[in-house]
DNA sequence: TTCCAGGGGTAGA
DNA sequence: TCTACCCATGGA
């Protein structure tokens, strides 16, 4: 067992850092409430498949996260790297967001919400596998999206040795390996099978390098206009995408959110795109975090 | 049986 | 840019 240990300053929220998003319904993750441990099957560039848990301590003014690793193998110095980068990303330990609390001061309701911590949400170690996910949300209920990624992880992805029904999200080559019939067939991915079993291809083949996509810099139109050329990821999406990169200036207008603003600011009317937009207009860079608090605080 | 979900692609105007 | 139609799946 190794351990990894992270400090970071207050406001952090471990618990809604996690668990605010639904991400963590989805496999490879999972929350143990009674522990308070958000758990993970990692499989590491060396091919090499590991347990994560990941919990929380208050220190003072700050919180102390361990990362405690089950291995079958011993880890090399380039393998506790990856992993320590990973948990960094996946908990968006690096994102700033103070500019968000700024804002949420003059909203009471929301800023006695969010003051604690909360404003990042939980994302995938890779952006492969966030747009996977984000296909998979697309005109389905959520009950169906859970059981997609059950079912693609399960069946497609690498087992933890030491507890083989537990498996790793597979790797854009494995999917590929897995091949388009068994996306459809086996995993029941409906005609998202063939956007994702495209994806999974151009990414494998390297004629597109989705990871690149995290840290490129420039304007969140151009970050915008690169996931809309991938196949199955439009408006919604693109801007679900987004979010995930930590760019909160777009909605990802979904029927969620049109019934939410419907009920919340219309009495129940049918709202316009439009209408939705002017409710968060002044939230600036910061429109996607404050719808979503306002949902899951209702 | 029909509708629709945390929509998106395509063709045609 | 907008609209109509199609796309798999499964629960209500």
């Amino acid at each position: 067992m190794r351990e990894l240990e992270f400090l970071v300053s207050k406001p952090f929220d471990f618990e809604s850092t996690v668990c605010s998003y639904g991400w963590i319904d989805l496999a490879p993750c999972r929350w143990i409430s009674e522990q308070r441990v958000f758990q993970r099957v990692e499989r590491l560039n060396c091919g090499q498949v590991v347990l994560l848990n990941v919990s929380a301590a208050n220190i003072g003014r700050r919180v102390c996260l361990t990362a405690r690793i089950q291995t079958s193998h011993r880890l090399t110095s380039n393998d506790i790297e990856e992993l320590r980068a990973k948990v960094a990303w996946t908990l968006r330990l690096n994102e700033n967001f103070s500019g968000f609390y700024r804002l949420a001061r003059n909203n009471p309701h929301l800023y006695a919400r969010v003051r604690g911590g909360a404003g990042r949400l939980l994302r995938s170690p890779s952006l492969f596998e966030d747009v996977v996910k984000t296909i998979c949300t697309t005109n389905t209920t959520w009950s169906q999206t859970v059981g997609m990624v059950q079912r693609l992880v399960d069946r497609i992805g690498d087992p933890f040795p030491l507890r083989p029904e537990w498996h790793a999200f597979p790797t854009p080559e494995q999917i590929v390996r897995a091949g388009l019939h068994a996306l459809q067939a086996d995993v029941r991915l409906g005609y998202r099978s063939q956007y994702i079993f495209q994806l999974a291809h151009d990414v494998a083949s390297g004629e597109c390098d989705i990871e690149a996509l995290k840290s490129m810099g420039g304007s969140t139109e151009d970050l915008r206009r690169a996931f809309k050329k991938i196949k199955g990821v439009g408006d919604y999406a693109a801007n679900t995408l987004l979010m995930l990169l930590g760019r909160y200036e777009e909605l990802a207008i979904d029927s969620e959110m049109r019934e939410f603003v419907s009920h919340r600011y219309f009495r129940g009317r049918p709202v316009s795109d439009t209408q939705i937009r002017s409710m968060y207009e002044q939230w600036d860079k910061w429109k996607y975090l404050a719808y979503w608090f306002e949902l899951v605080g209702d």
